[in-house]
DNA sequence: TAATTGACCGGAG
DNA sequence: ACTCCGGCCAATT
């Protein structure tokens, strides 16, 4: 099992996210079949090539609030691109829970 | 080569 | 809701 395996397999899975839903690091490691693994989601995901057109910002942590810290330029812009999808926040910057991806 | 860091998580207290 | 902790392991120092 090389680690590129896993790497291709997220790719794959960010792309099936649908608009307008989000999911966390975690829940993308076990749909990949490697759970426990957050963290490595977490670096892939810093490391996505430059101008890829993959949807970082549908990832958000399993408390349901963005990873950046809050105020952060990062922070920011995926807090407005999940609003242009119709994602909403409640007042501590938390997703609501029907707007949680659940793969079939 | 070794140590540290980090876009994380779930459980326990 | 929060802190502390151990597990995770690629990337960076």
């Amino acid at each position: 099992m090389k680690t590129d395996d896993f790497k291709t397999q997220i790719y794959q899975l960010l792309a099936s996210i649908p608009s307008g839903k989000v999911t966390s690091y975690g829940q993308l490691a076990r749909l990949a079949g490697h759970p426990g693994r957050a963290r490595m989601v977490g670096s892939i995901l810093k490391h996505l090539p430059a101008g890829g057109k993959l949807p970082w910002f549908r990832v958000i942590k399993s408390s349901g609030v963005p990873a950046f810290p809050e105020g952060t330029p990062s922070f920011e812009r995926q807090v407005t691109l999940l609003r242009e999808e119709g994602v909403s926040f409640n007042a501590h910057n938390r997703v609501e829970k029907a707007h949680w991806w659940r793969p079939n």
